[in-house]
DNA sequence: GATTTTACTTACCTGTTAGTTAGTTTAACC
DNA sequence: GGTTAAACTAACTAACAGGTAAGTAAAATC
């Protein structure tokens, strides 16, 4: 976490009183609370626990817990937009774009495993009221491209790819939102350590490029 | 809803004061509050509002908000054991038996949408803790037999069958499960409506059997 | 038709929770 | 070093939510 801002003349590098650490720390805690109750079930109380601070200052920097919400989905999007920005697919072949695409997706995931929860408890519980149409935009978006210029250049076949980008985020994802379901398939091992989560990234990657694949 | 007990001399199909009828609109308004907040952001005053009675009796049927959780996760297990026990899936070649059961799933889920919403919540909220083990044990087992039973046959390529039969899962439920985030890819059409639950069960369906097939 | 059992309601208690207020401490600035 | 503004706290409020108690009405039983 890089601190940018040292507008002040003194060495602000402080760690007490640091306005900037405050909220970013209020927004971990936050977003680790949302990802497990949603927006409604969260208790500020519980968020204002995980921080150094009191419940009050939940409210000395953001207006509401539905404000604080959004400020936490919104850093969830920049933080993956911005790794889109840098994937640079344009100029791969689709099946070496899609594998690209995918592994950086399931690392994202693996990485930061709050976001899916966070994405899912919005679909279920706020009926996608505060999801960011932009995230849909350009996950979907990317994906519908590279499946349609695979199927226009052969390499793919005919598919609706709609759908299928659908289905792929869909195969990608369910193994983190669903671990805690899906434990009992593995007893005794870690679904998020080193040796399952290879071999979930692998197998997605198979199924899906066997699946779409002329 | 078939009524099995009639216990009482005189006829009790008497739509007030039938206490079978009572405990399944409790269970039935459960069910929906649940698969929408998860246990703990269920508010018993909502599911009694839904019913046509008043929040007591809850409490008079179940003995606390955490029973009736369980008693509606038994009531769904219970509906997909029966379904699953009339598959009968042996007595076919395994790319069949694939197929068959994942229509059926589909089907499932698009009939009773709740279900892959309550289990996605029991994940995320409760860790697990309330997940009913047999349902994986059927669903998982079954789909981890056919890929075994496929590739020693030839007509499955090599693959891991337990990540697999997750992603699978997972490629299947999360149009269920994420349909409000997924709204904006079909501007103007309903999700559950004909013509796309029809696109995206054969598109599934391909899409697996393509990602599994030699 | 009187009694008992079952289904159900109203009113309440207790703890919880989002949000506020009024005041305190720290540090920046002159 | 005194002033001011920003960061922060403790204590509170009003509304809500799980659960209960005490009582009522409809059936079933005799």
């Amino acid at each position: 976490m890089p601190i940018i801002k040292q507008k002040t003349t003194k060495n602000t590098t402080s760690l007490t009183r640091n306005s900037e650490a405050t909220k970013n720390q209020i927004l971990d805690a936050a977003e680790a609370e949302f990802a497990v109750t949603g927006l409604s079930g969260a208790r500020t109380e519980a968020i204002a626990a995980q921080t150094g601070v009191t419940k009050a200052m939940i409210y000395y920097y953001f207006q509401n817990k539905e404000e604080l919400y959004q400020a936490v989905l919104e850093r969830c999007l920049v933080g993956m937009l911005g790794m889109a920005a840098q994937l640079q697919l344009d100029c791969l072949p689709p099946d070496a774009a899609l594998v690209k695409l995918l592994t950086t997706m399931l690392c994202c995931m693996s990485e930061n495993p709050h976001i899916g929860s966070i994405l899912s408890l919005e679909a279920i519980q706020n009926k996608g009221k505060y999801y960011p149409k932009e995230l849909g935009d350009i996950l979907y978006g990317t994906l519908v491209e590279i499946l349609e210029q695979g199927m226009s250049l052969g390499v793919f076949r005919q598919l609706e790819p709609r759908h299928t980008a659908v289905n792929i985020v869909g195969a990608c994802s369910f193994y983190f939102t669903a671990q805690e379901n899906l434990k009992y398939l593995w007893p005794g091992k870690r679904l998020l350590g080193k040796e399952l989560l290879q071999g979930h990234t692998q197998e997605s990657i198979d199924l899906i490029m066997a699946g779409v694949r002329n």
